[in-house]
DNA sequence: CTGAAAGCGCTAACAA
DNA sequence: TTGTTAGCGCTTTCAG
């Protein structure tokens, strides 16, 4: 692989000659130019980003951060902050961290590194602590999953809002046992979801009973499997069921159609509208999430930090899609 | 943020020494090494990758090219190229091509510009004129999807072979008339599966009709969707269907499920057995291939390849995993 | 065991 | 308009 000493030889001008070429300098006379560029060719030159990072210290490399891209939530998120990032002249650093502390300690330093220019975390399982550690020396933006009253500016929906609406929507059909299936209570999402569902409940003076509030592990088809078969396992079964995500949604019908003889059909609905929801038999009721749109100004956001810019944190529209969950 | 000189100034001693203690050198007394492991931590330094990659000229960061994310085909096998590659420490670079050649030949000049020390591609829209070009000067393996008689070492299955035995699995089960839901054939698996396909029809003396064999632009389920609409509009139904991919079969029963009055229901086959296959109604009989395997594989080649060893290509075993979509 | 110094490939300030 | 040169942060050879 040639270098720019290389190039310059060649050429017979000097490195800096090449350069300027290199970054379309306008003091270069056109026939200097067409000897390097002549130069370039000849050689096959490509300009090695390593010296340019170092000289320049930056990477023009954006790190994203998720805890798993199996879950499909974050295709259209990952698909915004793609398209936005190559408008702006970034590239994205896809990372999973499987929720494994080693791995987010090795991104984490590859943007102390300078390997990278900024972070976004949509990772709810992140170390908060560490985030905002980094956050003082570097652009961070939180998408999805945030902090409150935390410093780091964020992109989401408001979860509580849209709970409680899927909720009243089930309660305006008549049921009057609801029950949710929800991951663990220490991320904020299922915090919101949570308080969104007891918000409705407790305004149509429903029960909210323990019994019917059941806590995943995960948020794999599986886990939502196995809360339905519990929940079905009652005594007293609810009526409708609402799930804080779309996978756990997908996993109670399938439990509910394994049910054969159920007098009458439970209503479900879900959240995130992933692609597969409806797909599904019935197709699924959910709330839909604008993630291209928060993936895209996650970017935006990103780079107004880089500029040193004040940023706002953005709180964006969701949507109800009524399918067939909710009236078999 | 601290460089070396400073930890050098502040624990007294050269940059040279600081480097030894960074890089585990053991002529450092352990006099020395506690020293400037003070001075590191005190000023909580963090060494430079863009210093020492472009010394050492490497990136320690494996490319990993693939059309979309969204196709869940993909999750297990990043999900083993993960693994592999921080077992190797290495790190990987997710990038969605989107099969867009601007997005690819940005891609191809990161590995040019060493910021990527090697590539995995298991993208079939890959240009691979210019894969192969990239390949002289830099590792590349590929992945899934390969080149017939190319030079480039892979992993993958036996397409064709699972073809067969996924067609000949719904002969066998009394079906005569069986369609083809494909892709477009510029993709060489499209064309294995095609091959296999036939070859069992031919083995039992089965019609080969060009009206059972529908091609579908993508691979989203909506594909297998209206795939699956034309085949029942035929005047002569097929009673059985094998798709080369779970995104497709999945449409299908979809559509097929939509059509309420069929005398006789319609067996499906599905390829790759994703996580969702297993909860769709009915569950999809597919084929499965070891992913996370071919993703491990993957890196390891890819080491092999840049310690510029031989790297001879590997085909690996799947399996027929028969569920409901072939017994309803 | 440690330090001085060269150099990886590039950019940019300064000089000519 | 072009060239010279310092230097980004690190590793490594060679001397001591």
């Amino acid at each position: 692989m040639a270098n720019i000493q290389q190039i310059a030889q060649e050429a017979g001008v000097s490195v800096a000659t090449v350069s300027r070429v290199l970054n379309n300098a306008t003091s270069v006379t056109q026939k200097t130019r067409l000897k390097v560029k002549r130069a370039i060719n000849e050689l096959n030159y490509e300009p090695s980003m390593l010296g340019r990072n170092l000289r320049k210290s930056e990477s023009r490399l954006i790190l994203v951060l998720l805890p798993s891209i199996s879950n499909p939530f974050y295709n259209e998120i990952i698909n915004g902050i793609q398209n936005s990032s190559i408008a702006n002249n970034y590239n994205i650093l896809l990372c999973e961290t499987d929720s494994k502390p080693e791995r987010e300690n090795i991104y984490f330093n590859m943007v102390k590194n300078k390997l990278a220019d900024g972070v976004i975390s949509m990772d709810p399982t992140v170390n908060m602590q560490k985030l905002n550690e980094l956050a003082k020396n570097h652009p961070v933006i939180l998408c999805s999953e945030y902090e409150e009253g935390g410093t780091i500016p964020y992109v989401t929906i408001d979860s509580e809002l849209a709970a409680y609406q899927a909720v009243k929507h089930l309660i305006r059909l008549g049921n009057e046992k609801i029950a949710l299936i929800s991951s663990d209570e220490k991320f904020l999402y299922a915090r919101l979801r949570r308080a969104g569902y007891e918000r409705a409940l407790k305004e149509f003076q429903l029960p909210i009973r323990d019994e019917w509030i059941y806590h995943t592990k995960e948020l794999e088809f599986q886990n939502g499997v196995q809360a339905m078969r519990m929940l079905l396992q009652l005594e007293e079964k609810p009526t409708a069921v609402f799930a804080v995500s779309d996978t756990l949604a997908i996993g109670a019908l399938k439990a509910l159609k394994a049910e054969s003889e159920l007098p009458n059909p439970i209503a479900v609905v879900g959240f995130d509208n992933i692609s597969f929801s409806n797909m599904t038999y019935p197709t699924l009721t959910t709330i839909s999430q604008p993630m291209y749109k928060m993936g895209y100004l996650a970017v935006d956001m990103l780079m107004n930090s880089m500029k040193d810019e004040k940023v706002e944190s953005i709180v964006l529209d969701h949507e109800l899609i009524i399918r067939d969950s909710t009236m078999w």
